[in-house]
Order: structure tokens, then sequence, then C-alpha cells
DNA sequence: ACCTGAACACCGTTCAAGT
DNA sequence: ACCTGAACACCGTTCAAGT
């Protein structure tokens, strides 16, 4: 225990680094003011010289991670053809966002309001109006892409265990379908014989089947 | 502080009651188990008798939630056209969840995988089929209609006070002009440009308008 | 400005015990 | 089975103080 004083340690970067440490190996909960400083080690309080609350250490960590995961170059190479680029931005997110599989939590609890989120919105505007998705059509559109991309995130990391990285797609879907069949078929008759693709809504096919009609829907050509 | 023993008082329902009670007028956070037991004039740990676990209560919330909000009796009426069903649904599900400004939290932190919520997503492939959207589709389609309507809830949930019942639609969406209206047009120019619509993304208007969409892409006729 | 020590008002959960 | 009292190991945040 040091005596009180600058010590050059912390910054804004460095707590964001600790709290995602944490959210990755020990879950949400572990992701605590205390923890963090723990994890720093410093005292609880010497968070709040960078941060005002543990909200705003929240908000941190989701601009941080759409900065890291939201592949902006992809969406914005204009040579590409825009429902293509919008697709590999989508799915790049969301495989990468469930690889922290305690973050839908932080994602759909703190707003998307830093720089980074606003420049993902930006540049997805901009894909959009190259596919004639333009104006306020293209406005709702982003988004209507936003919420199903977030959507899918959170409800897809119900099912995984955040404080152990996410297993292979097919053993979820497995571990799915066994749920699935337990589905008593008197009840839920639809959802007991509709058991087998149940089990796939989690994973990247039903992301890119639920993807490509929303873009159909929003009229962007394929 | 009477004495320990039976007093007839606590029960599941009453548990969740008190735990909404809490939720609607002191947020999420004061949905404690303490702050429920002592909601209900009991020792925190007595609810232990009825739930394992704090998240086993979020669970019976979240089916609560479901069960109150979403009109199966409209959903299933095989007299009104499918789209219809299906429209007065998610429009009427939206505003009851949009009522209790912290559920949204609940609503993605815990999974939809109570009696209510099971019973919802029978319905939901029902009209479905009614539609012509069957089999595998339909469970895709089901899910990606559940995705939406969370997901459009939690985001627009993050700008209400979950303390406070939701101010009227026509001030939430004032306020969100004028934070669109202070974007740096330099570094953002699209988004600045779309403030207007920017400013509507929350409210019925644009859930329905995506909702729209989304049923156009997954082939279910106007 | 940057950090510590100590404290305040909370949590979820468990354990032993009483009726 | 149903409930209490007391305790354990935690929280976020504030305040006064030291460098």
């Amino acid at each position: 225990m040091p005596k009180p004083g600058p010590r050059g340690i912390l910054s804004d970067d460095v707590i964001v680094d600790a709290a995602l440490l944490l959210l990755d190996t020990r879950g949400p909960e572990a992701m605590s003011m205390r923890g963090i400083a723990t994890q720093l080690g410093v005292a609880p309080n010497a968070l709040y010289t960078y941060f005002p609350d543990k909200a705003a250490v929240l908000r941190a960590v989701v601009d941080r991670l759409i900065g890291t995961h939201a592949d902006l170059s992809a969406l914005a190479d204009s040579s590409g053809l825009p429902r293509a680029r919008i697709r590999t931005l989508a799915l790049g997110l969301r495989a990468g966002l469930i690889r922290h599989p305690g973050a839908a939590s932080v994602l759909l609890g703190a707003p998307m309001d830093g720089p980074q989120a606003m420049l993902l919105g930006e540049h997805l505007l901009s894909a959009l109006a190259d596919a004639g998705v333009e104006g306020p059509s293209g406005a709702r559109a982003s988004y209507l892409i936003i919420v199903y991309l977030l959507g899918s995130v959170a409800l897809e990391a119900l099912e995984l265990d955040p404080t152990r990285p996410a297993p292979p797609e097919e053993d979820r879907i497995a571990a799915r379908r066994q749920a699935f069949d337990r589905v008593p078929a008197e009840l839920f008759p639809r959802t007991a014989a509709e058991a087998a693709t149940m089990a796939t809504y989690i994973g990247t096919e039903q992301f890119t089947w639920g993807l490509d009609r929303l873009l159909d829907g929003l009229g962007v050509p394929a």
C-alpha cells in the first residue's frame, strides 16, 4: 500500500483494458469498480479521477467493443457491392461481440453514444445510401440493422457462460436441440414440431438468414 | 419482528408482484432480494423458500411481463388477416413493455423460457403458418420477430428514466432532436443531415416502420 | 491532479435455529 | 415447510487527507 499521489499507471484506456479482461475471464458481475481497481493494484476510489461513475466506465467499454470489432474499412470500401459491405460489417461485428460472452448485458445496458458508435452509424448510412436507401429511410434502416444486431447478440449471449469463452457453435446447437426435444408436444405442438430448426436459432446461420430477410425488406439489392 | 414460522403471506406470485412494483417505482437496481423482502415485511432470506436465487426471480418477472402484455387472443383470432394479427401483437407488446421503463434490462438479462414465453412463441408460429410462412422458415421468422421486438424495447429504454413512468412520446422525440442537433456535421455529416429522422428513431412510428420492413422481407402478405 | 484510508449504505447468499 | 437472526464476502460512492 504505497503513499497517495500520482503514480502514472492509470488512464482511461488502462481502466477499460482491465474492465474488459475481467468481463472476459470472470463475467459481467466481476466487472466492478472494486474489481477493476484491484486488478490494477490501486485503491477502489482511484478510478473516480478518470470516470465520474460506473456507468461512464460501461459506456467506454461499449465504445471500445464497437471500435475493436466493427470493420469500418470493409464497410467504407465503395468498390464493393453495398449489400456485401453491410453483410461483412454485420457478420464480423456479431462474431466479435459473441467472442465476449459477457458483453451483451453491457451493450444493451449502456447507450451507444460514444465516438466509435457514431462512426459506425455514419459509415452505415453511407453504405445504405450507396444501395439507394437514402434520406429518412436510410436513417431508419441503419437503426433497424443496429437493433437486429444487438438484439441477436443479446439473446444469443443469454445461453452462454459469461465466465468462459464461447464453445464451438455446433456444441451450442446440440445443447439447444436437447432442450427443445424436451418441449411437451401436447402443450406446444408447433414448437415441438420445429424443434430441429429452433435449435439453430442461435449461430451464424440464423443471424445471416435474418439479416438477409431484413435487407430484402429494406430494398437493398442483392 | 415476529417469531419464525409460516405466516401465509408469501408466494411466488406475491414475490413477483413486489418485484414489479419496485421495478416500476424505483428502477431495476431497487429490485433486489433485500428490497423485495422489505417491501413484503419479511426477512431477506425468506424469499429463498420460493426461489433458489435472484436469477430465478428475474425469470419469473420476465414471464409475468410477457404474459401480461402479450395479447394472445388477438394473435390467435384466425378470422383476422395474419399480418394484422402479428402487427397487433407486436405493437401491443412493445407498448406494454415500454410502460415498464426498467423492464428492458431484465428482459434481455434473463432467458425467455417461461410458460408464457413458450405460449407466445406457439401462437406466433401459428399466425406465421397462416401467412404461408411455415416449417423451418416459420421458426426462424418467429425468432426474428422476437429479436426485433426485444432489441427495440431495450434500445429505446436506454433513454428512459427507469424510476419514473415514460414521458409522452413527443417529449422524448423532442429531447432526441436537441441531442442530434448538437452532432458536429464536420465529423458525422450524414448523421447530422438526417438528424430530424434520427430523432424519431424511438417511438411507435419507427417500430412500426421496421416491423413492416421485416414482415415484407419475411414474405408475409400485406 | 492524483491517489489512499476509512467509512456509509447497500448487495446476494448461507447457516443454524425456532415454530 | 416456513420463517428469523446473524454473519460472510461482497458492492458503488463519498469525504478528508496526504503528495
